[in-house]
DNA sequence: GTTGTATGAAGCAGAACCAG
DNA sequence: CTGGTTCTGCTTCATACAAC
């Protein structure tokens, strides 16, 4: 295959329709309508002599030759995306983005007051949104740019998204003033005794504590499951139950 | 019937090429 | 440099076909 004839274009269209599993929504994605991806494939088509993808119900199932391909072609469009960013400098003293950074509720009052000041002092164009992180989605959201950054726990993530450490936490276990169970300091017996509070975004599902805990072979009754710290703080001062928080 | 894919026709825009 | 031609890739619209 002569390289100058191919369109390289058609190349992120292949991985489109790949991902997406379908021409429809890969020209949602590639904001092209059907017929223009549709086309873009018959062109792939010609160039590769191979089909491709092959119609499997409602879905288009990627060829042998693309299952091999796949892998190796994105890997080549990520280096060409990474050298096309390495020719753009960022200036943060004159820089006037806007940076979506998603986070935990109880991160937004550690993270945002010092991040604020230094932007203040260095970069005062740079404007953050700060939103609710969704774990499930951080991969997909950190991928298509709807988020440029995401502090939370360390997670199991794909080699694409970039990790960095940038400290440790401790965790606390807060009991109202007076609590019958605890004295300054609360034993694992004492612990697993009493009942608590879970705060998560998701409806369902163990908390990282519970995780660890279930490591451990033991387990904890959860009372209540909330979405926020304040509020779980604010129940906690008016009961007997326990609330494990960073 | 609905949804999704494939294909063709007609037309538009931009780039490349070439002759004058 | 300019204007005409050609090519490429896109669009919309229409339609056929396949799968569910």
């Amino acid at each position: 295959m002569n390289l100058s004839r191919v369109d390289l274009n058609l190349l992120v269209v292949l991985d489109t329709i790949c991902t997406e599993g379908g021409i429809t929504k890969a020209a949602d994605k590639l904001h092209l309508t059907q017929p223009a991806v549709s086309h873009a494939l018959a062109r792939l088509r010609d160039a590769f002599d191979d089909p491709l993808f092959e119609r499997q119900g409602q879905r288009m199932v990627p060829t042998p030759l693309v299952q091999r391909l796949i892998e190796p072609l994105r890997d080549s469009l990520r280096s060409i995306g990474a050298l096309l960013n390495d020719t753009q400098t960022f200036e943060p003293s004159t820089s006037n983005r806007r940076f979506v950074i998603g986070l935990r509720d109880f991160m937004e009052s550690t993270v945002m007051p010092p991040l604020m000041r230094a932007l203040a002092r260095e970069a005062p164009g740079i404007s953050v949104s700060s939103v609710r992180a969704n774990r499930r989605a951080l991969e997909s959201e950190l991928a298509a740019g709807t988020l440029d950054l995401a502090i939370d726990v360390l997670l199991p993530v794909a080699d694409e998204v970039r990790v960095r450490h940038i400290s440790v936490d401790r965790l606390a276990v807060v009991a109202r003033q007076g609590h019958p169970a605890v004295d300054g300091a609360i034993d694992l017996e004492a612990y697993l005794a009493q009942r608590h509070i879970v705060v998560s975004s998701r409806r369902l599902g163990p908390g990282l504590d519970d995780l660890e805990l279930r490591r451990l072979g033991l387990q904890r009754k959860i009372a209540l499951r909330c979405q926020f710290y304040f509020a779980a703080c604010r129940t906690v001062s008016e009961t007997d139950l326990l609330l494990t928080m960073p």
